[in-house]
DNA sequence: TTACGTGCAAATGTTTTGCATAAAA
DNA sequence: TTTTATGCAAAACATTTGCACGTAA
């Protein structure tokens, strides 16, 4: 399950019809963009890219956070928060694998880590979920050894 | 270095100085805040905790917004996201010991968790850094195990 | 006495909301 | 045909900024 599937996007609609939720045009083009994104999305990228697809056109920003909101008591999508201010959303645990993120703190590049490290590690009975941001220099920005750097 | 203790406060001025900023009120004030707070604090409520002390007393709430911003700067202060939308700041390791935190989902309790389960994880060598959240039930609203629940 | 910081008020950016209309069930 | 969602505009927050005045160095 390494992104989401547009069989994905199926289950969504039967889950959100099933709670007495329509499937609005909306809807259904927020999630396209959710679904098929890697990263997570501020709402204004979401809503920037709706207006790239000929079925996202025309559709208000207020739709936008309210599709969100909506998702995110649904857990359909989960909120991402790497540590600038900003609010970032994807798909959550049951529509992706469980992932975390790693910022270069050099180019600001959003990568997934998918391996877990807290793979089986005793959190205490009590811990249900987590969240996990790494921080660092991505292959490109970190000094390669080896590299062949001038020197003055 | 449980918490911080006044000694940091001095440690904190020093720098400051050193790096060419006045030693201020306002700064003054909201680093005893800071360094004498355990939880992470919203810009509001580093505000409203000033207006508690006499020497915090009248202090505007840019003020509190600029010298928040210098002491990330500075990595004195980091910016904590505890996944609701809002930002909160607490002295950065170095001037208090590594930690995470624990977000009780029921009451919204925050809980320093100073057993860090990446220790000695790796990560991989290019990371510098980590922030790691929490979630669950907190040890009073979680069911307790032989509880004294009366069935119905 | 000079540079830097602060308070104040206005500006900016983000998210939420009320309400009339439009679309889904 | 009835309920629910959307667009629009305004409101509510959160944060930043310009500028005249104060204060630390």
């Amino acid at each position: 399950m390494p992104l989401a599937s547009p069989t994905d996007l199926e289950r969504i609609r039967v889950l959100l019809m099933g709670r007495g939720h329509a499937w609005t045009r909306p809807r259904s083009a927020v999630l396209q963009v959710l679904v098929t994104t890697p990263t997570p999305l501020k709402v204004e990228q979401i809503h920037e890219r709706l207006d790239q697809r000929p079925s996202g056109r025309g559709i208000n920003r207020s739709s936008v956070y309210r599709t969100v909101h909506l998702l995110q008591t649904l857990r359909v999508v989960r909120r991402v928060q790497l540590g600038d201010g900003a609010q970032r959303y994807e798909l959550a645990d049951g529509y992706r694998d469980h992932h975390h993120h790693f910022v270069c703190e050099a180019c600001g590049r959003i990568e997934d880590v998918r391996r877990c490290p807290l793979q089986g590690a005793d959190l205490g009975m009590e811990v249900r979920s987590h969240h996990l941001e790494l921080f660092g220099l991505c292959r490109e920005c970190a000094p390669a050894e080896g590299a062949d750097r001038v020197p003055a």
